[in-house]
DNA sequence: CATAAAAAATACTAAGTAGTATTATTTACA
DNA sequence: TGTAAATAATACTACTTAGTATTTTTTATG
């Protein structure tokens, strides 16, 4: 990687972290180059404003972690309730950098500014839609392998499940443990199973 | 209503519109009295600091807007199913206040706040663990009245309604219509008629 | 009505904010 | 190696922020 590559990348990563911790409003650019070696010079050589980095981490870097974390596992199964599960537990339990405390990057961003910034609304729809159509067609699969019932419709069961997950990230940030987290996977699996 | 408390209350409905549309961090003491015929004099006559008053807001005005939209329509229930269900349907598609764009003002504010403010923090347990209560005790009515499934486990499945609402809460943002709400809807009544 | 306390108005401060202008350094490559 | 372009460093600006200090007005009550 170049050198001027990296310090962007630096620099998208720091803002990744604090937004995720702190969320997009309050991270300031000074923040951002402060916990960094990066100079406000070199900032905005790299970004026109902090909106245009907002949207670099929306797109290079979020978008990349939800592909690889939560589309991938289930791209090709043939056991679609069973990965849709073992999905969700491990995004919920086992992901390294995911904490309880903080939830989930993308969904804090999202519930943040969708309604604020138009560029980055763009960009989480197509990350949202992304995801929904895997986990779709994941049901559609697990139809045609007889897994699951006839009238089961994968489009409302991939926006339930989707709904589940946002709204566990929640109560996790609030109870500040994985407690509910278990006890959401246990009613997760009793749902993906009365789909059978 | 005394003049006083009438100014206090003006700060706190302000406060507590533009937190939801902006979030807490975002909303400023400036735009709040410049959007009000309330003076900064007065602003921190009333409240210490802009943490006190974000706590009135939650307790005040959040918690008693929760105790009435989210658990009174369920709380003494006798078809424990149908009443959930709608509760949910009334509450995303029917609440006066809320819109599709700016999802739940106390998911917002505990998304936001939950990590950065144990004082907020605490509030935020008192509220959704009050939630938390009716859903798991409406279950169990459900389940004394011999509509629910000896083998649901009441708990499980408060937690996970629960985090179906704040998840589509999300997703309606980002979509920005309404049209996510009606298919999660039909998904939850599958669901909830699984627990017959 | 007098007056003390409650409530509110005004003007200010110090720190933080995004962003700019200018200068300096590093890099690629002719 | 020389030099133009790419990259980065520094110092600054105008504005916003939470909060304070001080004064003024309103209200309750003897």
């Amino acid at each position: 990687m170049k050198k001027a590559e990296a310090t962007r990348r630096t620099i998208l990563e720091k803002a990744f972290d604090l937004i995720y911790m702190q969320g997009y409003q309050a991270t300031s650019i000074d923040e951002i180059i402060a916990t960094t070696k990066v100079t406000k010079g070199a900032f905005f050589y790299h970004f026109k404003n902090k909106e245009e980095m907002g949207l670099a981490v929306i797109k290079e870097i979020m978008y990349e972690g939800m592909y690889k974390n939560m589309t991938q596992s289930i791209a090709d199964s043939k056991n679609p309730l069973k990965d849709i599960y073992n999905l969700f537990k491990e995004l919920l339990l086992l992901n390294p950098y995911m904490q309880v405390k903080y939830g989930c990057p993308a969904n804090n961003f999202m519930q943040e500014m969708a309604p604020l910034n138009d560029a980055f609304n763009i960009a989480f729809i197509n990350m949202v839609t992304e995801w929904h159509n895997m986990i779709e067609q994941c049901i559609k699969r697990g139809k045609a392998l007889g897994q699951i019932r006839k009238d089961v419709n994968p489009k409302q069961v991939a926006y339930f499940v989707m709904s589940g997950y946002g709204g566990i990230r929640i109560l996790g940030k609030v109870y500040n443990s994985t407690d509910c987290y278990v006890t959401y996977l246990k009613e997760l699996k009793s749902y993906l199973n009365s789909l059978q």
